[in-house]
DNA sequence: ATTTTGTTTTTTATCTACAATAAACATTTT
DNA sequence: AAAATGTTTATTGTAGATAAAAAACAAAAT
């Protein structure tokens, strides 16, 4: 087949999940712009919805005659996009502990593993390259350069060169910008995880995502966005995969994330530095000490 | 067909322009390893070579039997890989006048016109995206962000950050490293440069490349290195472009080069630091001069 | 006149096939 | 035995085909 149909999959999930008995449904195009898919998708959404006897579609009139069940919905493993099954299969396999740096890595064999055509395999590869873990030899294979300590060592230091750019400029946005709205809202969010520490301490990368994101966006720079989305996509995974959430760190990172909120919100340009530096540089030690201890990457 | 044999062109009519009539020539292995590529491909050269009755191969003996004339070489059209092609072919179109920010880019209709597969150009797309200058939306087109304003500020800003990272990592370099032996080198070719610049001005953007290369290596950093051979291709075309090489202009960088390299080469952090922000100040008043002046990006 | 629905066309995402190239294996030569 | 050549196999790079999804166009309804 040329094309799984996941996005119709995933959609009609997504909508047939919020349904409400005797509610009757809004246009096409506004049910498309809702769910982010074209009116084409939806057509298809609605289509379905009438064959299953959820809906009575009528032109205009749509109104939904039952409440969808579980048994309605696709099940999950036909609603993943390729690429998303591609990256999770490609980031175990580089996570686990056989896979030595310096590996080669077979298209051929990667896509059937993963059960699928190998020009998906290549593209994602090729997307995946730019986050310095494989790198390519023209004509020949994929080599795996791994997690290495100079990985970790290559990424804080960008890192914190870019998040010292992004930190002074958030300094310099106006009080009544929407992120110093969210900043705040952020804080508390801080707050109510240190009060329930030892509950919740597993959360905090999630909410370190989201903090650092913020930050970075005040730089609007595409080149600075797109290394944290890289960033982003590594920890994710490694993260997941070292599951070495001790709860000491992330309480000590916490602490430093409301110094820091405090400088960003005073705007003093020295006091957010200092924080920043300060939080950088616990951060480094952390990505050190979550290193498989092996690992050494190859001349 | 399914693939161009570029690469056994273009290394045929590189070997072939380096025989000498009456010299034996070396074992597979060794041509190979001399050309960069595999013996397959290697035995493929001296098979046709043989063919074309310019040498005599029987096993081991490889005799030059005439010097091969330019009609033995293949036509350069046949000798680029198709991601050269399509890498030209599409920068061409997207610095010309009429590629507005925001356009979209078809896959298809690219394809047509370069003369090629979907997937090839699918691929290089992707790569390519990672400059920033172009963005896809998810089963939908890319969209040309182009050469406005905000790609020239935000590139100019990361690398003023990278820039000052190596070569402050440069300043730290042990004197008879071989990078320092480079640099001196490469002070004689600005003051050569430098006494003849009428006629040679417009040879500074190679040079210029060059120098900031090699600054940059010694970051030993994976992301400030792919960052700058980005930088390096969007350069290369948009200079080759835009021939706007002004003689004050590369001349006045010149200077600015050689002050930064003897202070690169007193190991003093305070005066790098100072070098390297002067020229990187006027690197970046050139680029915002060498844009096309309406463009500025749509939100 | 604008929005909504119905229908058709265009474009992307993905698979498969196959030539070029690299890599591996086997045999011969020094 | 080591290195070179001869031969076979594995892997990559690219084209072409097709279903899904988006986008464009046309007709109908408010």
């Amino acid at each position: 087949m040329a094309r799984q149909n996941t996005v119709f999959k995933e959609a009609y999930n997504r909508y047939a999940a919020a349904l409400r008995t005797d509610t009757a449904l809004p246009s096409e195009p506004e049910i498309a712009a809702q769910l982010g898919v074209s009116r084409s998708t939806a057509r298809a959404i609605l289509t379905r919805l009438s064959e299953e006897g959820i809906i009575r579609w009528n032109k205009r009139q749509k109104i939904v005659l039952r409440q969808p069940t579980d048994g309605d919905l696709f099940p999950s493993e036909e609603t993943d996009s390729l690429h998303d099954i591609i990256e999770r299969s490609f980031m175990q396999r580089i996570l686990a502990d056989d896979a030595a740096p310096g590996m080669q890595i077979n298209e051929l064999e990667l896509a059937r593993e993963i059960g699928t055509g190998t020009t998906s395999v290549r593209e994602f590869l090729i997307r995946f390259s730019r986050f310095g873990l494989i790198e390519k030899r023209p004509n020949s294979h994929w080599t795996l350069k791994g997690f290495t300590r100079e990985f970790a060592l290559e990424l804080a230091d960008v890192r914190e060169m870019f998040e010292l750019h992004s930190a002074a400029e958030f300094g310099r946005l106006p009080r009544d910008h929407q992120a110093c709205a969210d900043l705040a809202a952020m804080r508390e969010e801080h707050l109510a995880m240190l009060a329930d520490i030892n509950q919740r301490f597993k959360d905090f990368s999630v909410l370190d995502e989201r903090f650092h994101l913020l930050i970075h966006r005040a730089s609007k720079n595409r080149f600075i966005a797109d290394f944290y989305d890289a960033i982003a996509i590594v920890f994710h995974y490694h993260y997941q995969w070292n599951k070495t959430a001790a709860r000491e760190r992330n309480e000590r990172a916490i602490h430093e994330h409301l110094d820091y909120i405090a400088a960003l919100e005073s705007g003093d340009q020295a006091a957010i530095e200092k924080a920043c530096r300060a939080h950088l540089h616990s951060a480094r030690q952390t990505l050190l000490q979550s290193l498989p201890q092996i690992a050494t990457e190859s001349a």
